[in-house]
DNA sequence: GAATTAAGTCAATATGACTGACGTAAATTT
DNA sequence: AAATTTACGTCAGTCATATTGACTTAATTC
């Protein structure tokens, strides 16, 4: 992160000058379009699953794992099945990265006490740490961006995000997010 | 999208009764950390995401293709060298995804008016159409958010958005956003 | 006993990214 | 005018993450 890129000038974006024939659109949208929002997003999500990324980088790991990693030590014991309709991934995207997370001694998987078939995932002591320095991470950034903020943003915010997701697919994820909070009301 | 998956049940999210030894961490983390924040980021933006992935994939494009297309829509007579800055990402990995959509006559490249080296960006009618085709559906998904928000959410998120960038990259993310409010009060 | 479920595996493929080097034309600097 | 820098493109190879579809094994459920 960091990385007061992009040329502080975007020299080139300029309209008019360029030989734009009659009739070309020379504006930059619509502007009942909510282009800023959007980018705002992009640039934000970006610069949030940044930080992460560096310190698994050291590992080797990607996002892939990191997802992987977030979700098994939130859910200690989850199943594999149900990690995959979290992540919305194939059983051989998960295989790899879990294996890689299981052999990197991040990751543990025991049998089933009910049912033998299951693999269930836990995080190991090291893989506990690493995902806690993660969330440290991604909360360092979180805490600094609602600096300021009046008070109140914090639901303001859990609301809009939680309402961006279908309304039926809402309550499921109400239940892995488990806010404290009323999300609901 | 809308795909009320991960079982509705996450039945083996189970603590406890598994064979979790003494001494095992068998909660779902330090309630000090903001996971739900994290978790709801992460499906609010899977769920963004998506609903041009759907229409894109009918043209067999994926998401590169739309970051790209959105912003030389945005920025018409944008400068590759900028496009670079702007999405991080390399001239090769930029140069096939631009090609494509150059062939599929979704972009348009001009010689430079003052300076022939250059080969700027727009987007042809097409191009335009299927930009603001995405941008609608997007734009419908952030409305549904927004919601029975209370009065100023929106300044409040795109604040809380910005800030989530690194204050040094600010200023340029905000220029080329060029947002109509007031986001440095 | 049959059907279903959980997990893993094989093989092939696609997408989007990377590195590093090199070339060409045009513009800018010295 | 020559040297340097910039803008763009390209070659060649690699990697990470994802896909599909088929198939196996073991265990559970009907």
């Amino acid at each position: 992160m960091t990385d007061v890129n992009f040329k502080s000038t975007l020299s080139s974006v300029s309209r008019e000058e360029h030989g734009a024939k009659s009739g070309d659109r020379d504006q930059r949208g619509d502007e009942s379009l909510p282009y800023d929002l959007i980018e705002l997003l992009f640039f934000a999500y970006r610069e949030f699953t940044g930080d992460p990324d560096d310190v698994l980088a050291k590992f080797e790991f990607g996002r892939a794992h990191h997802r992987v990693l977030h979700f098994v030590e939130r859910n200690p014991g989850i199943m594999v099945t149900d990690l995959l309709g979290i992540l919305k991934i194939t059983k051989q995207s998960l295989g790899r990265v879990l294996k890689q997370l299981v052999d990197a001694g991040i990751i543990e998987q025991r049998e089933g006490h009910h049912d033998r078939r299951q693999r269930l995932l836990f995080t190991t002591d090291q893989g506990h740490a690493l995902a806690v320095e993660l969330t440290r991470l991604q909360q360092q950034r979180l805490e600094r961006a609602l600096i300021g903020l009046p008070d109140g943003s914090n639901e303001v915010i859990r609301k809009f995000l939680l309402q961006m997701i279908d309304p039926e697919a809402r309550a499921d994820i109400l239940k892995l997010v488990r806010t404290p909070h009323d999300l609901l009301d």
